[in-house]
DNA sequence: AGCACGCCGACT
DNA sequence: GTCGGCGTGCTC
């Protein structure tokens, strides 16, 4: 007779609850159940993965319902109980079921319990011997404020958070470089993770860590690896091969068994925060994670969130300051405001503009072009009637893509013919209207007919590799001017680039957004770094940033002219903190969707009436969203605040299981914490 | 979420 | 007579 004993697991389904199966004791192949191992159970009519997240003698559950375990996935480890503890929090503070945080966060060949591929991945692993991290490379000699960086971090026994904040170019990298390794010393089994908010987008961080540390295994981990590869890296980080794990958001849910350090890297990036499923910020985890450690976290920025300076400003974390720039002679760009009102922009240039770039193509010096609007011209109208291209699924225009011949819209991608004649009155005068960077590419190859001009944005960047093609083209000197996106604005050094012109900015000014003056900053201060990072140029100009705007004495532009964030950002706080807005006040989004705008405004004020206690929290008019319509689905958004995180969680427990009850077959879905309302 | 079962219209 | 529409109900 076979004994058995219950486990308890959770499976990667939206129900918020447990299962229990049945264990057999002592049985071949079934090891003794513990929490954190992996199983595989019956579900449904399919088999799943689960995880045991308790084992005890008996169930609640029906004896004739109870089914039995199928087989334990005993290739790996068991996942340690502060690893589900990290997902358990994560679950309960972003309101989804755990299994869809922790079994998600497994590689699917390990759920799918693929063997073959388990047991190569397995195999491979190789446990790279002791303490071999000392790097044989020089390392570049430390500035006193880095120097004291890197010891107030290596110095921290227990949990401390750090804003490490310094101008692009004040030599961060350097700091979490020297911290790692010194960390790594510490302990011969201790992992650091780094994150960064693309990890495409700054392949020069992954070639200095991979070169500073030769010998010792490092994994990188984000959306974009091959299943196999996800394989073999999460397992060398699940038993501890690795030591140094770089990754995207995600990689703050891997299992690291040791981890005595973590770094993020531009903590401020909105990339850190998941936009579907389960919405996490990876910044926020990133420190609960190391509270709940004991460990120290670096959150590297030149342009710090909100938030965590006000931290700082209150003492829960602590400021290092990086006040120059750690390259021997580089100083900071030049930034000047060019008044648009002042001086007429031309094809969207300004005279300055154009001379500026005149001088550096007569001195062979690059120049870059920064506009965050891809396509030719963002609308097409009819002068006669009014018509404008609009998307016929979203509220969106559509866009103009010359090069294609079509109009495209960039929310849910249909594309169009370009009418030969207005659609309403026939009018044959269609007008193109606002400019993208392919406009600005072909209005300055008239400026300069001569000039090696490269336009990187989403649409120049299509096929895989072209973007890092490009960007060695720019690198090697084959290009004088690029004309680029927000995607040319992060990590990549220029040498030779000695102007940045800002082309229209000022759409992020009047923003329904409040935090687009934040973002429009931190953009400018990024797009600013790329220029001059070699040093003064070799004619021994400073290298320049120009900014064209039609209101050049805004406080932004102004705190921008000085590379001042400290002063521009104790004013927004300041305004936040009367408005009750984050980092002072806390808010929750409850999305409705629906084919028609009335049905998911109708849900939302269901839902209202749904909340318990609502004097406790702060309840605003349900309101169309400022997309209302993509792909035909029409779309809605309720926002609760409360000066209290704790209150609004303790109202989002009682609220979301009514909402679940609900049944009005209206999709929807909460944000915690949302970054744009 | 899947994936069933379950009762009413146009097809070989 | 059946193939199949998606309504609601369950998953230890």
């Amino acid at each position: 007779m076979i004994q058995h004993c219950i486990v308890q697991v959770v499976l990667d389904t939206p129900l918020d609850f447990y299962f229990d199966y049945r264990y057999p004791v002592e049985a071949e192949n079934f090891p003794v159940p513990k929490i954190g191992m992996l199983v595989v159970v019956p579900f449904g009519r399919r088999e799943e993965a689960g995880l045991i997240v308790d084992v005890k003698e008996e169930s609640e559950i029906d004896e004739n319902k109870l089914k039995d375990v199928v087989s334990v996935i005993s290739e790996i480890p068991p996942l340690r109980t502060d690893w589900i503890d990290l997902c358990r929090f994560a679950a309960g503070y972003y309101q989804r079921p755990l299994g869809e945080v922790a079994l998600p966060s497994i590689p699917k060949n390990i759920r799918a319990n693929k063997k073959l591929a388990l047991k190569r991945a397995v195999k491979a692993l190789v446990q790279v011997p002791g303490n071999i991290v000392a790097t044989n490379m020089e390392k570049p000699v430390l500035l006193k404020a880095q120097e004291q960086a890197v010891s107030a971090i290596v110095k921290t026994r227990g949990f401390k958070p750090f804003v490490l904040y310094g101008v692009t170019g004040s030599g961060k990298t350097e700091i979490y470089l020297q911290a790692i390794e010194e960390k790594l010393k510490q302990s011969d089994a201790m992992q650091v993770l780094i994150m960064v908010p693309e990890i495409n987008l700054t392949p020069q961080l992954e070639v200095s860590v991979r070169s500073r540390f030769p010998g010792v295994t490092i994994a990188t981990l984000h959306s974009r690896l091959t299943e196999s590869e996800r394989l073999k890296n999460w397992l060398q980080i699940h038993t501890g091969v690795a030591r140094i794990v770089l990754g995207t958001r995600l990689a703050i849910l891997a299992s690291m068994p040791q981890l005595g350090l973590i770094v993020v890297d531009e903590e401020h990036d909105p990339s850190y925060k998941q936009q579907e499923g389960l919405r996490y910020s990876a910044r926020d985890l990133a420190v609960w994670r190391a509270n709940q450690l004991g460990i120290p976290v670096v959150l590297g920025s030149a342009t710090p969130s909100l938030e965590s300076w006000q931290h700082v400003l209150s003492g829960r974390y602590v400021k290092l300051e990086l006040p120059e720039r750690a390259v021997k002679d580089a100083v900071l760009p030049a930034i000047r405001l060019i008044d648009a009102t002042r001086e007429p922009l031309q094809n969207g240039f300004s005279p300055s503009l154009i001379n500026a770039i005149k001088r550096r193509l007569e001195k062979s010096e690059q120049s870059l072009l920064f506009l965050n609007r891809r396509g030719y011209a963002p609308v097409i109208t009819c002068e006669a009637c009014g018509w404008i291209s609009v998307c016929e699924r979203c509220t969106a225009y559509m866009v103009y893509h010359k090069s294609h011949h079509l109009l495209r819209c960039h929310h849910c991608g249909l594309e169009r013919p370009i009418p030969r004649v207005c659609p309403d009155c026939g009018n044959i005068d269609l007008q193109t209207l606002g400019r993208g960077t392919q406009r600005i590419e072909e209005g300055l190859a008239g400026y300069f007919p001569d000039a090696r001009i490269l336009r990187i944005d989403a649409d120049s960047t299509r096929k895989k590799g072209s973007l890092e093609a490009a960007l060695e083209m720019v690198h090697k000197g084959e290009i004088d001017i690029v004309i680029g996106t927000q995607m040319i604005s992060k990590g990549h050094d220029f040498q030779n680039m000695t102007l940045v012109g800002v082309l229209n900015p000022d759409t992020a000014l009047f923003s329904h957004d409040y935090r687009a003056g934040e973002r429009l900053f931190s953009q400018l201060m990024q797009v600013a770094g790329r220029a001059g990072r070699g040093g003064v140029s070799e004619h021994g100009n400073r290298s320049e940033v120009l900014i064209q705007t039609r209101y050049p004495m805004h406080p932004l532009y102004q705190a921008a002219l000085t590379h001042d964030y400290g002063n521009y950002v104790s004013d927004l706080l300041m305004e936040r903190q009367n408005a009750g807005l984050p980092p002072f006040g806390f808010q929750v989004l409850l999305f409705a969707e629906a084919r028609k705008v009335e049905n998911a405004l109708d849900f939302l004020r269901q839902a209202i009436d749904a909340i318990p206690e609502p004097e406790a929290v702060i309840i605003n008019e349900p309101i169309p969203m400022a997309m209302m319509r993509i792909a035909n689905v029409e779309r809605a958004q309720l926002l609760i605040e409360s000066t209290s995180r704790g209150r609004l969680q303790g109202m989002l427990k009682e609220w979301i299981p009514v909402l679940r009850n609900m049944k009005t077959g209206i999709r929807w879905h909460i944000e915690v914490d949302p970054m744009s309302i």
